[in-house]
Formats: C-alpha cells, structure tokens, sequence
RNA sequence: GGGCAAGUACCAAAGUAGUCAAACGGGCCUGACUGUAAAUCAGGUGGCUUCGGCCUUCGGGGGUGCAAGUCCCUCCUUGCCCA
C-alpha cells in the first residue's frame, strides 16, 4: 500500500524530479524528510494552480514526513520574477500581514497546519550580512543568473531586470540551507530558484536537497493561468462557482485537472477515460471533485444538482439575490440599472436588444424588447443572460 | 549627460488633419444550436438621449486651424543606443 502511494507521489502530476532516484530511496528508507514549499505572499488569492502543489505537500504529510512552509516575507520585497514577464513591485510590510492571514487560512483546506511548520524568511534572511551575500554571491555568475528562460526573455525583449531580482535565487536558495530541507518543491518555472537552493546547500557542506516541480495547469480558457485573465479558479471561491467554471473548461483540459487536481485514483481516470463519452458528464464528476475537496461532499452535490437545475432544466437557480424598490413603476432600462443587472443604460438596452432579459412572474416568462416600456413593480424574477437572476420586491 | 523611438479604449494593435466613438484580433456580453458557463456560428461591446442627435475619450497641459488621435510647443512616463 505504501508502496502504490510512494508511486503515485513520485509520478502524479510531477513533471521534473532531482534527483529521483535519491528521492525515492529517501521515501522508502523510511525517515522522516523536511519537505520545504516557499511562497511569496504577493497575492491574496491561492487559486487551482498553487493548490496542486499543496496537494502534494499534504501527500508527503500524509507518509509522515514534515512540511516546514516559508513565508517569504522577506523576499518578497524582492519579488520573484519566475511567473512574471515584468519587473514585480516590492510589498509593503502591511500588504504582507494582510495577505498572509488569509493565506494561511487558506493553505489550511488542505494542508494540515497543526503538522506544518511555519516560517518567516526574514528570521535568517534579515540577519545576513554583506559579507556574507557576497561570499555567496561569488559561487556564482552573472551568466548562470540571466540564463533562466524568464530573464533571457526579457533580455531579449530589452525589458528591464532589477539587479535586485538577479539575487531573488540565491536568497531563496538560502532559506533551503537555513532549514537543511531534505525536499523542495514548486511549479515547473520554479525549477532555476530550486536548484539553486541544491547549490547553495551544497556551498554549506550540507546534502543537497532533492527537487520535485510540478506540472503548470492552464487556466480555464488554455491560456496561461493568470487572475487578470479571469480564468482561474480560486479554492475560496464559492462551491456553485467552482462548480460553473470547471463546466466551462476546455473539454481538452479535463484530463490535465483530474490528475494535477484531484485525488481521483488514477486507474479510476482511466476507466472514465474509456467508459464516458460524454465530456460534459466527466465534467460534472470532475467539477464535484474538485468542489469536495476544498468544501464537503455534501456542497459538491449541491453544486452539481444547481447547476443542472439552472442549465439544463433551466429552471431557477434556488438562492436569488433580493432588492427592494420604493417606486410603483420604473423604465425597463432604469430597473436594469438600479437593481445592477446592468452597468449603464446604454448596457441594459443592448442586452434588452439581444433578447437577453426574460420577466418571470408567476409561471410566465415575458420576453419584452421595447426600451421605452415601463414596468410595473411588482413581486417578479429578472433574468439577465443565462445565469443573472434578481427578485424584486416591493418596499 | 547625449542620441533615438514610443505612449490609442479591458488587453493587444491599426490609424498620421475631415467619412474616427476610432480598423483587425483577444477578452467580455447576448443569441442560435447543443453535449455544458465546451466547440461552432451570428450579433454586440464609451455615456446620455425627447431616437433627430448630444456629450466625453487616443499620456498631461498649451497652441495652429473652419476642423486634431493625426500638425506645432512644452511637460510627464517608458524603452533602446552612446557616455
């Protein structure tokens, strides 16, 4: 049993390990390893991407082994170039505590936090002197620094790069020395900062950790995961849109999800591989996955049959949002506006156009496509789109 | 410090005096269809409007001209090259 576990931790939605045949003798031998994850509080948000990786992490958890998470606090007055094309701008200490109570909030839906081991880098960071950044920075050269793709990308480019950020590695490579970790591991464009950690340790006479990066997932639409693209799924999003979005992944993708994003057996992927055609309905398993893990079981289903509900049975959606108006009658335009189902008039009246806004009350559905026309307030349901709904009420 | 480019709507990118609220594409929105908030196809995508139009927008400010995103001046920002 250890063993398939053993197995499955190794391959799963791993793209590179070194070195992994060390690694896996390290797993087997049966000590307990110090597993490092850093992470740069930059981003309030841990979305589907970082959740993989704390997957992980809660796998080697799970074999007994200990996870010591770095907080980056202090290099991220640096900020990491490794997912940026552009200079990052540094933190401010009060972002940072913003940030990291909610991170830690969290990365504790899936790691267990009373078996992690918290660390600030600036405990050992802050201490470093001069002196000693540059007996560091001596083992290694400018070339090895500007070689990393996203560097010679903006070199390239003739982007800027922050002599500052030239060093982001080597710092990074320290906190691995400072915590003599055993393991590090990061998304597939980590892999420079975390050999770099591999050197380093080696600098300080210490065994070189081993290194596990793991596949990047696309984001929704297959373009790179990336919260101004809006294609990102955030653990902390609410079931039913957790739900939603994975319904509108590229049916390409599904796959990708199942191994890098859930638990699934990977011979029960297969077998919904060959035995459902239908990606729609592999879909609504892998969305209720997905949905369990970060919730319950029970809000998964939920999210699944409210879905059904509204899209396929095109029935109501059972929570509405409520407003109450004052006026007796509004202009159809105006009312969009007011109970915000739509930005401006000028909106309101193209959806209008477009046939986009059915007036449920009672049973019937009127379709009314005449700007000037005034509504009466009364109790009804307003559907903008397909999945835009408010109920009025009278005040 | 010197030289040269560039700054256009959510993004990206055309436009170099009038037909520009500004091409094309991405995104987003709506519809059709369906196997879904997929794919495909179609349309839409600054605001207000008495539906005639009106107002605001092309880095900021100023100017020329009947008319400026487009020309001139100036400032700011960014990049490249040289020192």
């Amino acid at each position: 049993m250890k063993k398939i576990k053993i197995e499955e931790l190794l391959s799963r939605g791993a793209e590179d390990i070194i070195d992994k045949k060390h690694l896996k003798e390290a797993l087997f031998s049966g000590k307990k390893l110090n597993i490092k994850f850093g992470v740069d509080p930059t981003g309030p948000n841990i979305h589907l991407g970082r959740a993989t990786i704390l997957m992980k992490l809660r796998d080697f958890q799970d074999l007994g082994h200990k996870i010591t998470l770095i907080i980056g606090d202090f290099t991220a007055l640096i900020g990491d170039a490794s997912d940026k094309t552009a200079m990052r701008k540094p933190l401010t200490s009060k972002d940072i505590k913003e940030n990291m109570k909610n991170y830690l909030f969290q990365i504790g839906k899936i790691l267990d936090l009373k078996k992690t081991n918290v660390k600030y880098n600036s405990e050992w960071l802050g201490k470093l002197s001069t002196k000693d950044l540059i007996q560091i920075s001596t083992s290694f050269t400018a070339q090895q620094m500007i070689q990393r793709r996203n560097f010679k990308e903006r070199w390239e480019q003739g982007k800027e790069i922050g002599l500052h950020e030239l060093l982001y590695p080597i710092f990074q490579g320290y906190d691995s020395v400072a915590i003599k970790s055993d393991v590090e591991i990061g998304g597939f464009d980590q892999l420079f900062n975390l050999k770099t950690g591999r050197d380093l340790q080696r600098l300080f006479k210490q065994k070189p950790q081993d290194v596990m990066t793991l596949k990047m997932i696309y984001g929704l639409d297959g373009r790179k995961m990336s919260t101004s693209w809006g294609n990102v799924i955030n653990i902390t999003d609410d079931p039913k849109d957790i739900f939603g979005k994975i319904m509108s992944l590229k049916d390409e993708l599904i796959f990708e999800y199942f191994e890098c994003c859930t638990r699934v057996p990977m011979t029960k992927i297969k077998e919904i591989k060959k035995t459902i055609k239908n990606p729609k309905e592999i879909k609504k398993i892998l969305g209720k996955e997905i949905v369990k893990q970060f919730y319950s079981e029970k809000q998964a289903q939920e999210a699944k049959e409210e879905f059904e509900q509204v899209h396929e049975k095109k029935d109501l959606p059972t929570e509405i949002k409520e407003i109450k108006i004052k006026e007796a009658e509004l202009n159809i335009l105006d009312l969009l506006v007011l109970i915000g189902l739509s930005k401006s008039k000028g909106e309101a009246k193209r959806v209008l156009e477009q046939g986009g806004i059915k007036i449920i009350r009672g049973e019937s559905i009127n379709i009314e496509k005449d700007w000037k026309k005034t509504i009466i307030i009364e109790e009804m349901i307003i559907q903008s789109g397909k999945r835009n709904f408010v109920k009025i009420k009278k005040f």
